[in-house]
RNA sequence: GCGGUUGUGGCGAAGUGGUUAACGCACCGGAUUGUGGCUCCGGCAUGCAUGGGUUCGACUCCCAUCAAUCGCCCCA
């Protein structure tokens, strides 16, 4: 068979997705605990969201997205990133009428860019993400935060950096726009193409520039939070104050910019240090997104969110030997020999199982030794033999794998009697 | 979109222009006619990513394609 993978996709084999569930069921858990819901959008939406929502000025609008025609000729994309979708959902539902804002929403699941994979960049891969939308208290973005760091701290990583900014709101970006512009102007000439076209589209992003980090012009750049305003660094300020208050460390870096351009107010980062980690080290980014609902159609309401890379977790857990915990081993395999006792078989499991035992028996026809040795790859805590000899006898042998000790069980019995002796193993 | 590296059995991994493609792990069978983990013996690639070419002869040399992987850009 020739037919592979698609090119930047994983199989999530058995084993890794143990993995998986252990982080999502932490996930689950800390959004319950901070009182987020969990929200299910479409995996594909209609161009159009993106282009308004994330931007078209964006790399993933230009060139990333996933953009199909369906039969009737409807421009659909995969989602590239979930923010977009839960607004529009917000909006379509009108949820900015209920009662209860802001709207604590949050989401797991695939999202697709066209990218040349590379480490801790696949075409498909899996976000963990939350939104409050309807609510412009700094506390939102301090919760919002907090979340994301504990969520963190509760899978096991250690070395997490916070990154902050603000962006400053729109008059304070504009005046800073300007002043970007008449710095950088009179010498674009001497920075990179996309810089330059950068220039006219959002010179914020040169300030992201790593091939022209070194440039004279770059070291005096006007910083973003010389120009905030009143309201944006009293703002800025009160969210600071409150990730204090939580003992939650960061730095402020001037120069962070989203690649979104919804983004506005506070932005963050949360990296990762060490090595073995290729090129990556951006673990969750996100920010505050007010006039993202008015631009979708809907009554003004301020946002704020993030999403995080499940890969880059899983990655980051990797590397610093993490223990997770695993289920996969059995409580019990059933070794079987003689066509009646194998027929039996088939019943007695599901006895077990509905017990709450975890079961398997062969279907390969093994011979006994090798049901045995099964039984031990499979990490089976008991085995339980039903032959000729014991089906005669109406018994089953039990025997416990770790200290080799056999007991005879009425055949009957052996669900109530497992359930025991797996209680004293446990 | 650009660049580096790689492509031999289920996995890991030798190998050389010449006639039967090491080895290890895993797996299967046997020693042990109904009991695993240890040991010993045996089995397990008509083929070396694919397609061309060079050659008397290529897994080994050349070209192309595909794929994987890492990096650049950018991001999660």
């Amino acid at each position: 068979m020739n037919i592979r993978i698609p090119r930047g996709t994983q199989d999530i084999l058995p084993g890794r997705s143990e993995e998986w569930k252990y982080v999502e069921r932490i996930w689950h858990d800390i959004c319950r605990r901070y009182n987020y819901a969990e929200i299910r959008t479409p995996i594909f939406e209609q161009t159009e969201l993106f282009q308004r929502g994330v931007g078209d000025t964006t790399d993933i609008v230009q060139k990333e997205m996933y953009t199909f025609e369906d039969r009737s000729g409807r421009s659909l994309t995969l989602r590239p990133e979930g923010t977009a979708s839960v607004v529009r959902s917000y909006v379509e539902n009108k949820r900015f009428g209920l009662p209860d804002q802001p709207d604590k929403l949050y989401y797991t699941g695939p999202m697709f860019r066209y990218e040349r994979p590379q480490s801790g960049r696949m075409r498909q891969f899996v976000q963990f993400g939350v939104e409050a939308i309807g609510s412009d208290d700094p506390a939102v973005d301090a919760e919002v935060i907090s979340l994301a760091m504990e969520f963190y701290r509760e899978a096991g990583l250690k070395g997490l950096k916070l990154v902050l900014n603000s962006l400053g709101d729109h008059e304070s970006r504009n005046a800073h726009r300007e002043a970007l512009i008449s710095h950088f102007s009179p010498r674009i000439g001497e920075f990179c193409s996309d810089c330059q076209s950068r220039l006219e589209t959002n010179p914020l992003r040169i300030l992201d520039c790593k091939e022209d980090k070194d440039h004279p012009l770059m070291k005096n750049a006007p910083s973003i939070l010389d120009y905030l305003n009143d309201y944006s660094t009293r703002y800025f300020e009160t969210v600071k104050e409150l990730l204090d208050k939580m003992d939650i460390p960061y730095v402020v870096d001037p120069n962070l910019v989203r690649g979104l351009d919804y983004y506005n107010h506070t932005a963050f980062e949360i990296m990762i240090e060490g090595e073995g980690f290729g090129a990556i080290s951006t673990l969750m980014g996100g920010g505050r997104y007010n006039g993202l609902v008015e631009e979708l159609g809907g009554p003004e309401s301020p946002g704020i969110g993030f999403a995080l890379s499940v890969e880059r977790l899983l990655m980051a857990l990797d590397a610093q030997n993490v223990e997770v915990p695993m289920q996969q081993g059995l409580d019990c395999y059933l070794v079987t020999q003689g066509g009646e006792p194998d027929k039996e078989a088939a019943a007695l499991l599901m006895e077990l199982r509905r017990a709450g035992i975890t079961a398997d028996k062969d279907y390969m026809n093994k011979k006994m030794k090798g049901q045995f040795k099964a039984a031990d790859r499979k990490q089976a805590l008991f085995t339980a033999v039903l032959g000729e000899e014991e089906w005669n006898a109406g018994i089953i042998n039990l025997k416990n794998m770790q200290s080799g000790g056999q007991e005879e069980v009425a055949i009957k019995e052996l669900p109530a009697r497992l359930s025991e002796q797996l209680k004293e193993e446990k």
